[in-house]
DNA sequence: CTTGTTTTTGACCGATCGTTCAATAATGGG
DNA sequence: CCCATTATTGAACGATCGGTCAAAAACAAG
């Protein structure tokens, strides 16, 4: 009944996400959006909203479609410690070279944005904290199996390291 | 033989800094760093030459004004494990309570500036490794004391810790 | 084919960006 | 006092920013 949506909707919320993740919110122009993710102005104001709309939309996407799977690894491991140090595997070599280097959107986000756009930083800050329960929740897991040790350098139930 | 300067330089770039440290480069207006330096744009161009040279200035400043300390502590402590730890609170909470949360100037840029500007990024990469170098002098100072165990768990000397 | 609806395209907007510069003001030497 | 020199002031510049909008294009329903 209409004309319809000429991109792939996903392609383009992952081109932008890239952009912003690796030159940051205010550094990324809508010229330089619109070239990566192959679209022109009137498509992004109308599919997206507007520049800040659109970052929502790609932290989103970045959380979901990445942070997600090592939330999931670390909440339903096995091995709790396993698990951790796959996560860092998979961050640090299971990524394209340029992509190792543009640390964390959600990191990056909080430290960029606290100062100029609070709403946008709490939104990652919040998204951040799902992660670091995850991690301090398979820490926890690994310390009742009594893999870890405590502060006073005890393990919680006499299980030899 | 000629119109004296009517700021403090010295304070002028300290805001410089300021501002940089707390907004990032790209965030940063002339506008911005004119209200907090106290001058006007006649000035800023006349006494230090253009935002990128600004910058330039406003990290040496932070580098030499402020971790230098740092640094100097690590080199020429008794106790370099005390040492450490007191660079530590006094870079916790020894500062004000905002700046607390605007991390490392020299970190932030090279997260910031190396899409951008690969060469202000070098810059401060080349100032946080003075920084890193002393970090690691203390740790290995504090290893041949045996005061430190390593990856073995074993420590230098057999001192116990 | 006609019509209604939505997307695409690209020209255009005011605001703000970093920078330049001519006019004015303030100093020390002669 | 006068001049050479430098600093201050603020208007103005072109470029680019994020955002808007009207015209053209592509579909489905009737």
């Amino acid at each position: 009944m209409a004309r319809p949506q000429a991109f792939d909707r996903d392609q383009a919320l992952s081109a932008a996400m890239r952009v912003f993740w690796q030159r940051g919110y205010t550094a990324s122009t809508i010229q330089q959006l619109l070239a990566d993710m192959g679209i022109n102005r009137g498509s992004l104001y109308g599919a997206f909203g507007g520049k800040r709309a659109l970052f929502q939309q790609a932290m989103a996407f970045y959380d979901e479609r990445l942070m997600a799977h090592l939330v999931a690894m670390l909440n339903r491991a096995g091995d709790p410690l396993a698990a951790i140090r796959q996560v860092f595997e998979l961050s640090l070599m299971g990524m394209p070279a340029p992509q190792r280097q543009w640390g964390c959107l959600l990191v990056n986000t909080v430290n960029e944005l606290a100062p100029l756009e609070p709403p946008l930083a709490a939104d990652a800050r919040a998204r951040l904290d799902r992660v670091q329960q995850a991690f301090a929740g398979a820490v926890e897991r690994a310390r009742d199996k009594g893999r870890v040790s405590d502060d006073d350098g005890e393990t919680k139930n006499g299980k030899s390291q």
